[in-house]
DNA sequence: GCCAACGTTGGC
DNA sequence: GCCAACGTTGGC
């Protein structure tokens, strides 16, 4: 299986990346949406995900790598079926990515951090990650 | 603070 | 199974 790309969303109230570069490693739980849950099965150790902080300010943070594919989400009775993986912080963008920037970007057009604002948890392209990646590295 | 988009719930 | 009501998310 070949490599695969993500974004996942927080609102830094609720987990900032401060907070993730700090603890180094952590439980992405509390995803209470099909699709998103979905998204999360899919994920396998390796793979490259992006962190944006949505709300405020609404930007892409930095660059993670999942550390243990999905397992039960902790936080509720396994049976419900919800499920959490591990993520590790790999690294700042040197220039955090606003949504702006995304949006201005017309190669971006079609990510689901556009199309479907409210999804928590969405493949990307590999282009489109390294598209992001670009813009926070100037 | 408002509202659009979307998901969930419950009456029928 | 349909759909109205309601709740949540998240951009603006």
């Amino acid at each position: 299986m070949t490599k695969q790309y993500w974004l996942v969303k927080q609102e830094p109230e609720t987990y900032a990346w401060a907070t993730f570069v700090a603890d180094g490693q952590t439980v992405w739980d509390g995803v209470r949406n099909f699709q998103a849950r979905n998204n999360l099965k899919a994920m396998k150790a390796g793979d490259a995900v992006l962190f944006y902080a949505s709300m405020d300010p609404r930007q892409v943070m930095g660059v993670a790598e999942v550390a243990e594919a999905a397992f039960p989400d902790p936080t509720v009775p396994a049976e419900e079926g919800w499920v959490s993986v591990r993520l590790r912080a790999v690294r700042a963008l040197r220039q955090p990515v606003t949504l702006a920037m995304i949006k201005a970007d017309p190669t971006l057009a079609d990510i689901a951090l556009i199309r479907q604002s409210r999804l928590s948890v969405m493949p990307l392209r590999r282009a489109e990650f390294d598209r992001i990646v670009r813009l926070g590295s100037p």
